[in-house]
Parts: structure tokens; sequence; C-alpha cells
DNA sequence: AATCATTACTGAGGTTACCTCATTATGAGG
DNA sequence: CCTCATAATGAGGTAACCTCAGTAATGATT
């Protein structure tokens, strides 16, 4: 876990990276890449992660949506704008309340969401899988701690 | 409220993450944390990343920091820009290339960034130190394989 | 010495993904 | 019914990137 320190050698060894440093050099790298392997659907990462949360939990007030992708509302509207215009949502009244909208996915956003995941599409996550398992399992628990 | 939420870092307990889920939640706390221990100077975190660079580095070339920052060059020009145009940073021609143009830190640059570092003002990484000593360095690794 | 590709920077213009503030419509409680 | 809170959105803004084209200087080749 260590020798490839020597091997690869392509970093600089004067920069004495901080963590932050280190940690958005991989977000860079992680919007890079999930931005190309999302092209071919002209989704872009934040309507894509829109679409799985509407995948994993179903129609829901567009509200419901910003909480889920912890975004303010108005710019939750934003991304629905656009998915909805590339016919992958659809705006519904919310017959309990009518100053709400619920989104639902359309078939089209279904198919898409599926096509994406069937090719895993979701770049951003076979970044990780590069990792081992237990790596993976380290970062993860890291991550959470950072996020109290 | 919705905002106290998000604000609280609330997290729903429904929302089964993927890695790059709980990576951007956590990016967007970092730039969030470090953007508001920031304002007092009037300094974004782009621009104190450039500052700690030269701080560490010395004077050097628009191309040598955007190689530091890991961004195009042109976009270096911007954050230098922003910079100058603040007193922080100053532009200088290369005595050895005409072309190139030495950035260099000015003194009210220089007790800027002191000022930033005596205040403990790099909350990002403070929110990094919230974690031991050992979990740092897992994440140390674990990024510098996510980058390769 | 004249040409020509290459390099260093910057102007122009674009994008993503957010934000706040004000407004409109609706709902809920006294 | 009147007021206050809430849901969504219009208007307008920001940070931090990007690409592409252009200019000036350099270095290498004729």
């Amino acid at each position: 876990m260590t020798e490839d320190r020597r091997a690869a050698g392509w970093r600089d060894p004067a920069d004495d990276e901080t963590l932050s440093e280190a940690f958005w050099s991989v977000a860079r790298q992680l919007r890079e890449t999930s931005k190309q392997a999302l092209a071919p659907w002209d989704v872009t990462p934040a309507q894509l992660r829109a679409l799985l949360t509407l995948g994993r939990h179903g129609t829901m007030r567009l509200s419901a949506l910003s909480d889920h992708l912890h975004i303010a509302p108005r710019s939750a509207t934003e991304v629905v704008d656009a998915l909805e215009s590339a016919g992958m949502v659809l705006r519904q009244p919310d017959p309990g309340d009518r100053r709400a909208t619920l989104v639902a996915l359309t078939e089209h956003g279904t198919s898409v969401l599926d096509a994406i995941r069937a090719a895993r599409g979701n770049e951003a996550e076979r970044v990780f899988a590069r990792l081992s398992q237990a790596d993976r399992a380290q970062l993860a628990r890291i991550l959470r701690k950072l996020r109290d």
C-alpha cells in the first residue's frame, strides 16, 4: 500500500498537500469523470442525483426533493425545470395541497435512469470502485464523521 | 424548517447513500464552512488556495501556479486578477522570459495570509482536524489513490 | 536573417450548480 | 376573516471553473 509512492512518483514531492487540497483534487476529477460519462444522455451530475433520488423514493414534492439533495428549494426548481423540459420528470399538482407540486419520473425518465445504471453510467461510483472493499468502508466511515 | 435542517447537517435516515453522495455532501459542507470563515477578509476559498501556494513555494509564474492548483492557466489568471486588485499579489515580468509573468505576494498579501492562519481561518482544514490522526492518514492515503 | 511552430498569458464568452430576495397562491389558526 | 406560515418560482447574482481564439515572445530550422 505504500510501495506505489516511489513507483508512480509523478506527484510533485515539494507539494506538501493539505487534506482539503487532496479532497478538492478528487472532487474535480469526480465531476469531470461523471460529466463525461453522462454526456451521451445529456444529463448533468446534479440531474442524475435528482433522478436517483426520485428512483429510490418515488414521486415527491419539490421541497422534499430539495431536502434529499441538500439544496435550496429554488435550486431544486431549476433541476426539475431541466429534467422536465427533457421529458424525464413531470410536475403534477399535489392533490392534498394546491401550493405544492409533485415531481414524478416519466417513463422516459425511468428508462434513461435504467440505461445510465445499465451502462454503469454513474462513473463517479466507478472511481470509488477502484478502491478495495476495505478502503471503501474506511472512506465511508470517515466521510460520515466529517459530515456530522 | 428546511434551512435549519440543512444548516445543521441533518441527514435523511432513509437516504441510503452512495460514496459519491457522501463525498459531495462533505464537499458542500467544506465549501460553505470555509467561505464563511473567510468572509471577514473578503477572500474566497479559491483565492486562499492561491495565497497558500504562493506562501509555501514563493513567487512563481502564473502557469506554475495553475499547475499547483490543478486548474487551467486561464482560471489562474482570474484568481490572480482578483488578488491583484485586492493588493495581495503583484504581477511582475519574468526577467528570463518576457512572455511570462511572475506572481508574488505583496506585504499586504502576506499579512492577510498570516492573519487568516492566525485566526485559524482555514476552516476547511479544521473540519479535517476533527478526525483522529489515524483517520486523517487513512483519508490522505485513500484520496491519493483516487487521484491516480 | 527569415520563417514557423510553440509557449505564456489573456479576452471573450460559456457552464454548472448553487445562492438570496421578493412575489404569488394557498393553507391553517385564532 | 384576517393574519401568518408555507410551497413554489421569477429575478438576479456568485464562485469557480472551462474552451477557444488571439497576441507577444521564444526557440528551432532553414
